[in-house]
DNA sequence: ATCATTGCAAAAGATTTGCAAGGTC
DNA sequence: GACCTTGCAAATCTTTTGCAATGAT
């Protein structure tokens, strides 16, 4: 589920990876094996994901292309530093989406397939403004989840969840 | 913070501690020393607090009223069951706060200080639903975090945080 | 050559679990 | 007495860190 790109997307010239090596460039940090793979695997997909997700769809350790654990938490963190991705909390673990280019927007979380369903509102970010204003409070972001079950798990109540439990 | 009461509260006719043991009774659950004990202690409070926070305010091991780690995970657990506790998870850790008879309320989260400040909006809500709908969404509950600067630690950049870190 | 980065192994922090002993109904 | 609960110790899960080897500039 995509959201409206007219509302709130932020114009970019640059792709993921050209803004993620300028960001690089500027604070002395280099441009790595590594730090290339992990960009390509996560702009390639427009999901939500876990670090868990991104390792399990890498080659595992002796092949090409893999990048170890802490690597990936490390490189994580950057893409999040560098403006490139957003980093929330789900069932105590970090989930990730596009940032850079992507539109500002809001959560449905269907707690029976766990699935996250994207929505846009720019009501929502007034009213968080007003809010703010009154307490005198300097917004820097918001996250909104709205809990529940979406339509397929409403009338499929009896079949077996789609997605797989993490146990 | 108090939010208005007017706006949204439960009415609520039996005392949080009353309420669990009708709870436990249904349940064929006991009604023992430990969980009086925590129930006094949270409901003594109305702030947001985390397992630690609730464990350093009980007496220590060997004093009476010490309760161990796991029984207050456990009954946490058991709080939020029954509905009198709502949980929600900030910076890795799971938050409390009261539900029972407590009004439906969001909050601005200060990243300085690390406070969390309650507001009440009913539009918030008429929102929310609105969403939901048009996604055919059933909506159980929803989460939103406003985090930003507050007022006093806008003002006092310089000074040493109040509150004291969590390493 | 210098200094950032990686992978490994281990640590850390929060929370959960197996289980024997003890408490409640 | 039956069986729910507790506390202990240990496990689990996710994420982080120290450090020596490796790689980028």
């Amino acid at each position: 589920m995509t959201p409206d790109l007219s509302l709130g997307e932020v114009k970019t010239s640059l792709t993921p990876a050209k803004r993620f090596e300028e960001y690089l460039q500027s604070r002395g940090m280099r441009s790595t094996e590594q730090r290339r793979i992990l960009i390509n695997h996560v702009f390639n997909h427009h999901d939500h994901f876990d670090a868990d997700d991104l390792i399990e769809r890498l080659p595992t350790k002796g092949q090409p292309g893999y990048v170890s654990r802490p690597t990936v938490y490390r490189t994580l963190t950057e893409f999040v530093d560098a403006g490139l991705l957003r980093k929330f909390e789900l069932d105590g673990r970090g989930v990730y989406e596009h940032d850079y280019g992507y539109p500002q927007h809001d959560h449905l979380y269907c707690q029976v397939c766990r699935e996250l369903f994207e929505f846009v509102s720019k009501d929502l970010v007034k009213l968080r403004d007003e809010v703010a204003n009154n307490h005198r409070f300097r917004v820097s972001s918001h996250r909104l989840i709205i809990t529940g079950t979406c339509e397929d798990c409403r009338k499929n109540s009896s079949r077996t969840r789609r997605k797989q439990d993490r146990v």
